[in-house]
DNA sequence: CTTGGTGCAAAGGTTTTGCACGGGG
DNA sequence: CCCCGTGCAAAACCTTTGCACCAAG
């Protein structure tokens, strides 16, 4: 028999939102794990079936929608690109690859005093913000010389 | 006759790029032209064909992937929704509400500061950075109460 | 048991593209 | 005149969804 309970944080928030701890998604949470990841669906899709080879595609989709409700997944949107998940960790930002696509964390602490001076400037009630940054990064700044 | 020189710096942009400023692209141009819009392919190409009832999706995409790439028009990628374009004007950036999907204009220069911390802590080549501001808009927001 | 999750496949929505023709410069 | 741009339609892509069955708790 699988053991279902792992008494980690991350099952207790699942079971506090009546959400199944279920093979599918612990495996995908599994994935997700090491950081400095920011994998496509369709990479998860393609990693986890390594290990679950009849999961579906419609499947990994419902569950990185279902973890990034709970909050373990962080959806991002980075450029015009697909979207992109990353387990939900200490806080950083993101920089993206102007040329290949790549996407690196930037340990940072969070920007609070940029939401102020945009409070000051709209009469929206503004919560935070989406930043990423733009560039090239070490490989093809190299290829670029 | 269709008089196709303005003698704007639009239509110098366009001859330097070899780009021929046909009556589709002014049109779509002149369409963002008022500021505070940002509107969808979709929107553009629904206004448009008001003013040239034969014009295509594909063309509108088109044109507006070309702009975007002379400078003239700039993408905007918010959230996961469908891609957003604006005339590229002076330094603003954008909040998002959360709740309708609204996008607003936030006048405010640029925050140079943070492209530094950025690159104090990165490897890349950082040249600038994508801020969209989540929140509220003020109808949402008052909605809320 | 009950009810949420799954696999499958089809549908949905957005964006891109191949092609033959038309118009800008 | 040349050849970029256009209209049309199909394709490509990514994501969501309906449904019948399965399995977590």
């Amino acid at each position: 028999m699988i053991t279902i309970m792992d008494n980690t944080e991350t099952t207790e928030k699942t079971k506090s939102c009546d959400f199944r701890m279920t093979r599918q998604r612990r495996v995908i949470l599994a994935e997700l794990d090491s950081p400095g990841q920011h994998p496509t669906a369709d990479e998860v899709y393609s990693r986890v079936r390594k290990v679950l080879p009849n999961i579906s595609l419609g499947t990994v989709y419902r569950n990185l929608e279902i973890l990034s409700q709970t909050g373990m997944v962080k959806k991002l949107h980075i450029g015009s690109e697909q979207r992109r998940y990353e387990k939900n960790q200490k806080r950083h930002y993101h920089a993206h690859c102007v040329m290949c696509g790549r996407v690196s964390d930037i340990p940072s602490d969070p920007f609070g005093d940029i939401d102020k001076t945009a409070r000051e400037n709209s009469r929206f009630d503004i919560t935070g913000h989406e930043l990423v940054f733009e560039g090239l990064c070490p490989k093809c700044n190299d290829d670029n010389q």
